[in-house]
Formats: structure tokens, sequence, C-alpha cells
DNA sequence: GATGAATGAGTTTTCATTCAT
DNA sequence: GATGAATGAAAACTCATTCAT
């Protein structure tokens, strides 16, 4: 469509990294936005005001709602779940602090840098097809990160639970709730709150003594 | 509106009674409608079509779409913690027993006749104001018998939790996700998966022994 | 976002000429229907033929109707009141000639140029209350360039009249109506219906010889 | 349809002056609120409300709102017309007597028993073709009462005008604005503004002395 | 790359009108 | 006679999408 001769040799120019960055902040402020109030409850005006460009400038970058919205979760996705992976691959100690940890550090995320984005692992019905598919994904993977720890757990006999899906689904609902009564918080009675919001996690796994 | 058997004093005639089931009729398939899919996600054509009459009649009972929605979970309120309310007013046995009983009926009403209610509970933020003050008292309210049990349990020490509200609201967040995963089954494995729930659940409130 | 209809001053780029000069052609379209037919008979859809546009553009101008008719009254008005107020300051002779000039060229404005849109200056009911102030401040402004000269003429004696300000009433009142009896004259006739106005009005004026 | 045994002897029976007064009931409403608000801005829920009727019921007396508009302004304007031409015919004096207490007596009766409704004598686009019609015909007898005076004064010398029909148009504007700055006056300051007003009209036909 | 402008389909709301009872 | 109920057309307003520049 446009027309630069020489670019084949140098595949990601200084303009390419350009646009990567301009898409990277549309993407972080669509997934906050969103994330925020659901699909719905979003114009594309929303996402460009609080970006200071025009709507037509988002359809530059991405095709439409749907393509920004998938594109902004699964961005999201990417880094949210990669730190709990990091995290599920380092951290030290028995399944039960490792659990705790997971559980402190995904709401933490959610809190701190996802303002309300942790509504993304509910309410799927809401979105379009795509986007929910893609939600449901990600979801998944984060789900995969909590249940090898359970599993672990389980298997050396720490952990015991009803079952292992209906406690990772109770987990994650419980989880995602935590920005509703955390976010106003002030910084000491969050944290607070968090640790609490994981000791009473914990006790979904709690072997009988 | 309601039924006291000796009533002629109020003048309740056979058309206020129509009118009242009508307003009945409504009023059940918005609830369920937005409990489906929430404020944003419902028109008031999808309502009027699920009932079969244009949209304007609805502005003949309703003065607008925010009040109809207020008007539905009002009813659909009334009615779920009615029946829970009676439920833990002759509910028999210990907390324990007790406990478990809520929770089974909270989602066996959730799952089987207001599909997808169970929403309201979570996910204040796209509906209107009005409408979403509404919910959260409605939420207030169920929080209430939850709590009573809860309450009854801790001081007869049969109960041990790391902190009240936490508890609850984990509670009520695990609750309000279960359509999304047993509202499919077939009734035996729902059965099972809401044992489990209930199971599950109960943990979160287990002393140490 | 948009529609900002009266510009400011400095970044006037050929951009916002273009945009002004736009609102320009809905503001004078707008001003003409309203001023014909008033408020509730005026669509959007109205205005939006005329303009040969769909009535989504005049939001991407305006954000609502209301807006869009103040700010045709108030251009509709800046011109208006600016011409009679040069004519009173420029205008030689007696008093009694400076009205009979202001009267014609009122009503000529009116008949010629706004058809109708005198219209504006009785009527104040079923404006919405915002549109409303603003044609009452238009009329003040109106008026204040004719309770001048009247001022003048009965400082100096040339003037008598029962009392200032029902004379003003009356003079408006009578000029508002003026459209509908000389809008359909010819040329000629008209002229001579706009004299014979002219002529009319400041009897009301006349001092008793 | 009903069967009342004896009733064709009296063509005027009980119930026909039942349906009668219950035609003016609704006819004067719909009066005092065509004239308060124009014919848009006035719905039939509102003429029924104030009536405290149902819309349906309306529709027994009249076949749609136009019907209703015009029969509202005919009643209206026979009893309007009705005391000024009796008014017209008894009272002594010379012309320029007469004249003064027509134009009391018409300002009078507007702005003391039909508030506003002497708006129905100007601003006539906004109403459907029937409507605009009879009231253009209503204003035609209006007319007709103060042409006669008119005439006799001209005859007689007594009176001098620049244009008949220019000053009678010049009268009636200026009437039908007067409830708007006299409306809200007290009893003496109103009687005092419309003595103003009447002998600020006169001074439309005064002979040059 | 980016923007302003325009569109058209869809949503909420209003209201004259009809009609069975 | 009168009412409650329902309808359908039209109006105000929103918003994803397109496009020329």
């Amino acid at each position: 469509m446009s027309s630069q001769p020489v670019e084949d040799a140098a595949p990601v120019g200084r303009v390419q990294r350009k646009r990567g960055r301009r898409v990277q902040e549309i993407l972080s402020t669509a997934a906050e936005l969103f994330g925020e109030r659901g699909y719905d409850a979003v114009s594309l005006d929303d996402v460009a005001e609080r970006l200071d460009v025009t709507k037509g400038s988002l359809y530059y970058y991405f095709p439409g709602k749907d393509e920004l919205a998938v594109a902004a979760i699964e961005t999201l996705g990417a880094d949210w779940t990669g730190r709990l992976e990091r995290l599920a691959a380092t951290a030290e100690g028995p399944p039960h602090e490792r659990l705790r940890a997971l559980i402190r550090e995904h709401v933490a995320i959610a809190v701190g840098e996802y303002p309300a984005a942790l509504r993304l692992f509910l309410v799927p019905s809401t979105w379009p097809d795509d986007p929910r598919e893609r939600i449901k994904e990600l979801r998944r993977r984060h789900d995969q990160v909590f249940r090898g720890v359970l599993e672990e757990g389980l298997a050396s006999g720490e952990f015991a639970v009803t079952g292992l899906e209906t406690t990772l689904q109770c987990m994650h609902a419980a989880m995602a709730q935590a920005p509703l009564w955390c976010g106003g918080l002030e910084s000491d009675a969050r944290e607070r709150a968090l640790d609490e919001l994981a000791d009473t996690l914990v006790k979904l796994v709690a072997a009988a003594q």
C-alpha cells in the first residue's frame, strides 16, 4: 500500500519500533478501560480520549473494537501470566508457602497495576465471541500455574481438597473480587487485607490435621 | 401486590391483580435477561421480544430502563433473600450443617431459577448509579444471612476464620461464579458439583483441629 | 470532545476555519428552521435533511438539540443586534427619523433574512430552559437599542409616551408579527407595508401637538 | 346500544346534558393547556391527567388531538368573541372611549380567564392545518369587532391611521403579548399596566390635532 | 501516520391512536 | 361511558466504522 523503497533489510527499523511503542500505549490504556468497565461500557471515544488521539487513529492500528479488546487482553495476559509463571518456577519453600506467594502476587498485580482488570477473569458473557475465547484462554493459563502448585501439594500430602477443579474455581473467584474490597484501602490496610485473603484461601487446601 | 387473605378494605380489584401479574411477568423476564447479560447488553427490545410485546408496552409499566432494572433486581432479591432468611431461621443442627445448607440453597436458587443472576452479586460498575445501589443493598441483605450463621459458629468455637469480612467475601465470590461451571452440567453431575462446592467453602471456616 | 460552536480567537488554522464554516452553515440552517417553526416542531432530522447530511453529523458538532438551538439563536442574535446597534450609532437626524429607520431595519432583517425568526422575540414557554434564557437575553439586547432612541426623544421633548416599558413592549410585539402579514407580499407591496408599519408604530411616541 | 325506554321524546335528555357538561370540562382544560404551551408541547396525557381521566376517555368524546384542539379553540373563541361583541354593541360614548373599553376587556379576559390563551392569536405555524384555520377564523372575528369601532372613528374623523390593516395588526400583536408582562403583576399593578396598555394603543389611532 | 468528518444502524424514549372489556 | 393495555411510528441520542486528505 505505501512505498518504502529499501525496507526488507531491516525487519525491525526505527519506524517499526515506534509503531510498537504506540501500540503498547494503546493496548495498556485499552486494557485499563476494558478492565474497569467491561466491553460494552467502553467506547472507542473513551479509549481515544484517554490517549489524547482521535478515534480514527485507533483504526490505523486495529481493525476494530473486538480486535483491540482481544489484543489488550492478550498483552495484559502475557505480562501477567509470565510473572506468575516465573514466581512459581523460582519460589522456594513448601507448597503451602508457594501457594500463598502466588495468591498474593496475583492479587497484587491486579490491584496495583491493572486496576479492576481481574474482572476479566469472570463475567464472560457480555463480551463478543472472539474476545471471550481469549479471556477463557488467559484464564486457563493462570489456572495452570495454580493447578501446578496444588497438584504438588496434593501429591506430597500437604494439601487436601474436596475437588481440585472446584477449589481452583473458588480461589479464582475470590481473587477476582479482591480489588473490589481492597482497591479503596490505604496501602497499610490493603497489605493486611491481602494477607488475610491469602490466609483465608489457603484454608481451602488445608489438610485436616 | 402481595396477597393477604381478608383484604377488601384495600381496593385491590381484579384489574389491580391482573396488572400485578403482568408486572411480575415483565420483572421476571427482565431479571433473567439482566442477570444473564448485564445492564448494557440488554436492550428494551430484547426484553419486549422475549415477552412478545412491543417496547412501548414496557413504558406503560415502567418509566424507563433504569427503573425496570431496579424493579427487577428488587423483586428477584426479595424472593431470594426471603427464602434464605426462612431457611436460616428454621434450619436445625450445628452451624456447620446450617452453613452448608445455606450455601446449597443459595446456589441452587441461582442455578435453577435465576440462571446467571448471581452475577448481580458481583460486577457493580457497569450499572447506572441507581440500580447499582440496589444491587449493593441486595447483597448486604444476603450477606446478613450468612454473617449470622458465621457469627454463631465463631461464638460457639466451632468455626475459626482469619477474618470475618474476608471469609464472607470469598464465599460470595465463589458462589457467584458457581453457575458458570455448574450451569451446563446434567442434573446428577450438577448435584455432585454443588455438594463439592459446599464442602469446599465450608473449609473456609473450619476450626483447626 | 467535539462541538465548540463558538470559536475562540487564536489558533485558527485552515482546519479550524473549515470547521467554523461548517458550523455556520449548520447554525444558519437551524436558526431558519427554529425561527420558522419553533423548538418542538423542528426535528434534528429536519435540520439534517435541509443540510443534506445525516442526523449523526449534527452530533459531531453539537452535543444535543438544546445546544444546537442555543447556538443558533446566539449566532442569529449576534448578527442581528450588531446591525441594529451600528445603525443606531450612525443614523442621523431627529430621534423620530432614527426610530423609523430602526424599525424598518429590524423588520427588514426579519422578513428578508431570517424569515419568521422574529417569532423568537415572543413565545417563551415552549422552549427548554436554557434556550429560553438565551432568547430573553437576545431580546434584552434588542430592547436596549430601541430604548436608547426612545429615551433620547423623550429627553428632547420630541417624544411623549404613556409608559416607556409598555411602549417598548407594544413595538416589539407588533414588529414580531410583521413577517406574518408582510412575508407573503411582493417586494413593492412589502416595502409599502413596512413603511406603513413604521409610520404606525412611530405614532406610539408622538408628542401631542 | 343501551336501553332507556321512553327517551325519544326529549332530544336533549339528562344524558345529553351530562355529556355536554363533560365535554365542556374537557374543552376548557384543553384550551388552558394549548393556550399555555402550544400544540406540540401538550400531550393528550397532559390533558387527561389534569382532568383526572384516562387518555382513552378523551377519544370517546373526540376523534383525535386535532379535533380536540379545534373544539377547544372554538369554544373559547365563542365565549370570548361573544363578550366583546356585546360590549361593542352596548358601549356608549365616543369611539375613542369604546375602543379603550374593548382593549381593556379583551386583555382582561385573556389575563384573567384564559391565561396565556391570547397566544393563540399569534404563532399559527406550528399548528396542524385544521386548527390553524380555526385560529385564523377566530382571529378574524375578533378583528371584526375592533375594525368596526375603528371604522366608525375614522368615519367621524375622530381617528386617523396610516393604514387600517396595519393598525389592527399592531393592536392585536401588542394585546397578545400583554399577559406575558402583566400576568405576574399584583392586581393593583396589573390594573395600572392594563390602563397604560390601553392608553398606549389608543395613540395608534390618534388624529393629529 | 493521523485526523476530522460523516455515516448508518441501533437504543432509549415519547405519544397519538386503537381496542377489548 | 370509561379504562387499562398495547401498538407503532417517530424523535433524540450513541457509537462502531469508513474514508478523504
